[in-house]
RNA sequence: GCGUUCAUGGUGUAGGGGUUAGCACAAGAGGUUUCCAACCUCUUAGCCCGGGUUCAAAUCCCGGUGAGCGCACCA
């Protein structure tokens, strides 16, 4: 009871003080949809920041940006369009929907492949309504939990959706990108912005969204060399819950390095990524000891994907998916290359040493080809390039890919061997890929960061957000709003400012003790306070939130440390 | 989507067929104050939306919307 509480204090505040409030509250409301106010727009605002910038770190990781519009062409091939149409049922009697081939799946081995009508056919056999036991259903239809739309008017309009994940838009660039990186894997680009999902019923605040923000990273390798990690350094230890129908069912607590070598973790890049994907939410603030990383069943993993981890984060809400890491193999390049006939989505791997290689082929004689079989020339040629096996004598009856056959004698081809020095391949690179959900991130963080206490038989409310991640980094409190203190106190702030990614906000109005206490629920970690003092020798007191400590110093000192990120050196 | 509980200033709440709709906190203006939600004066600000019943609805009824919970759903 006491931790429901918390919860509604935490919504509460973060309502009162402009971090998260529902979105068009005043015609009100509509479910799924959220606002970040001045202060929680700031700070998702560092937190992407940071995302983007722990990732170009890397050095081989660039950013893009594509359109959140997408055509239906892109969706069906990546799946979405498929997946996101489950066959929905509603019973005629209660009115409770139901997904219909979970209604029907002990009477068919696939019911989630069945057509429309066929799942009708079944629903009619006589199943009954899990919540009020009639048997009659609507029929079945697809629920789409995309968003749809057109681009162009009336009937010259294209179907296409409001992308359900900003992944896609790296698969359409991967040309570009392999150009950019001068044909060389591995590499990876990423993507932070709006994904949206028709969500049948949201809840759980700012957990599952309508619209949402997401930061996702798409990393490219060669499968036959991935890149090589190093976790022997790494000490910190894990929790996993490693595939429950695998051998490591259970709970399991240990370092990334063996978890790799254990074969829990069944990729090398994917345990890169679980590290790196650590490394951030720590950064950010998540607490070490409410992570965990789930990785999915063998039943509950997507066709395509041989290792999928969930990064779950506990907090209010209980554990929630926070981050996918997921091995998506060459699904997703492959599947475009088969729908768009684009020939750019594949990679060159150069041979250590150029093979020699010997084709025994015929070739064609055009001067007898063409006039013999005029319009179907084409289609014979094609198909002696793509005899696997040459007769053994000629003539022979040759099969054209469109099931007729032809004879062939000895006058329209040549026997020939060939021999080429082949220097390497092209194949289509793997990808792994890390989808990070930003607003239940962020929830986490403020969960965490979130800490009730008591000051002088009072309740008092700190917000520990961790450096750089709080909507300013200083507050520049006027002991008092006169005698010049204000004036003062206005030339810190935009002296701050000024420096590059500081930012700083004044406070003049009620008393100082207040004024702190406000910074501090929205968990600003340093309070600048110009007293008499300040106005006679450019000195302030300078005011740490997490243990309220204060030092006095002159503010070229603390706009130079402000620069250099080494405020904490002053106590 | 179904069931269920709920909806009063920015936040938390009291009340409730006829009230100037109360309180606390927060916020704004002024005063006071030499550093941790002090104090004094004044001010701003509210019955979720639509329909019905009634002489009269914020209050009762129905519907919608939103929130919490349970079921279902969750690439």
């Amino acid at each position: 009871m006491a931790e429901e509480r918390r919860l509604d204090r935490l919504s509460a505040m973060l309502r009162r003080r402009g971090i998260v409030l529902p979105a068009f509250d005043i015609y009100g409301g509509v479910s799924g949809l959220i606002d970040y106010g001045p202060v929680g727009a700031a700070i998702r605002r560092r937190l992407t920041q940071k995302w983007i910038d722990h990732w170009l770190s890397h050095g081989d990781i660039v950013e893009i940006d594509s359109p959140t519009i997408t055509p239906e062409a892109v969706l069906v091939a990546s799946g979405h369009v498929g997946e996101f149409n489950d066959l929905m049922t509603e019973c005629r009697a209660c009115g409770s929907a139901f997904r219909a081939d979970h209604l029907v799946e002990h009477l068919h081995p696939n019911a989630d492949s069945l057509a429309a009508d066929a799942v009708d056919g079944l629903l009619a056999s006589g199943i009954e309504c899990p919540s009020c036991s009639d048997a009659a259903w609507t029929a079945a239809q697809p629920m789409n939990l995309m968003f749809s739309t057109q681009i162009g008017a009336m009937s010259s309009g294209r179907t296409a959706f409001m992308r359900p994940e900003t992944a896609q838009g790296m698969f359409m660039l991967y040309p570009a990108l392999y150009r950019h990186f001068r044909q060389k894997l591995p590499f990876g680009a990423i993507q932070t912005g709006k994904g949206y999902r028709n969500e049948i019923s949201p809840r759980q605040g700012m957990i599952r969204l309508r619209e949402f923000n997401m930061a996702e990273l798409e990393y490219f390798i060669d499968p036959e060399n991935p890149p090589h990690v190093d976790l022997a350094r790494r000490t910190e230890i894990i929790t996993l819950v490693p595939d429950p129908d695998g051998p490591y069912a259970g709970e399991t607590r240990m370092g990334f390095g063996s978890a790799l070598d254990a074969g829990i973790v069944r990729h090398s890049t994917v345990a890169w990524f679980l590290a790196r994907t650590w490394d951030f939410l720590v950064e950010v603030g998540i607490d070490p000891a409410q992570i965990r990383f789930r990785q999915h069943a063998s039943t509950e993993m997507a066709h395509y994907a041989s290792d999928c981890w969930d990064c779950e984060i506990h907090g209010e809400h209980g554990w929630i998916e926070c981050v996918g890491i997921a091995n998506r193999t060459c699904h997703d390049l492959e599947s475009h290359e088969a729908h768009s006939k684009a020939k750019g989505l594949r990679a060159w791997r150069q041979f250590a040493e150029p093979r020699t290689q010997t084709v025994e082929r015929l070739a064609p004689n055009g001067a007898v080809v063409g006039p013999t079989f005029r319009a179907d020339a084409g289609a014979v040629v094609a198909a002696l390039e793509a005899l696997s096996e040459l007769p053994d004598e000629l003539p022979f009856e040759l099969q054209l890919s469109d099931g007729r056959s032809v004879t062939i004698d000895s006058s329209m081809v040549e026997r020939r061997t060939e021999t080429a020095n082949v220097s390497g391949e092209w194949f289509t690179p793997h990808v792994i890929e890390p989808a990070f959900g930003i607003d239940r991130i962020i929830w986490h963080v403020l969960d965490h960061a979130y800490e009730e206490a008591q000051k002088e038989g009072e309740d008092y409310t700190f917000l520990r957000l961790a450096e750089g991640i709080s909507s300013v980094d200083c507050v520049v409190l006027p002991l008092f709003d006169k005698e010049g203190m204000p004036e003062l106190a206005r030339e810190i702030t935009s002296a701050i400012n000024s420096l590059p990614r500081a930012r700083a906000e004044m406070d003049s109005s009620k008393s100082i003790g207040r004024r702190y206490a406000r910074a501090d629920e929205i968990g600003i970690p340093w309070a600048l306070t110009v007293d008499h003092t300040s106005l006679k020798d450019g000195s302030v007191t300078i005011r740490r939130r997490d243990d309220q400590m204060q030092v006095r110093s002159f503010v070229d000192e603390i706009l130079e440390r402000m620069a250099a990120g080494t405020i904490q050196e002053l106590f």
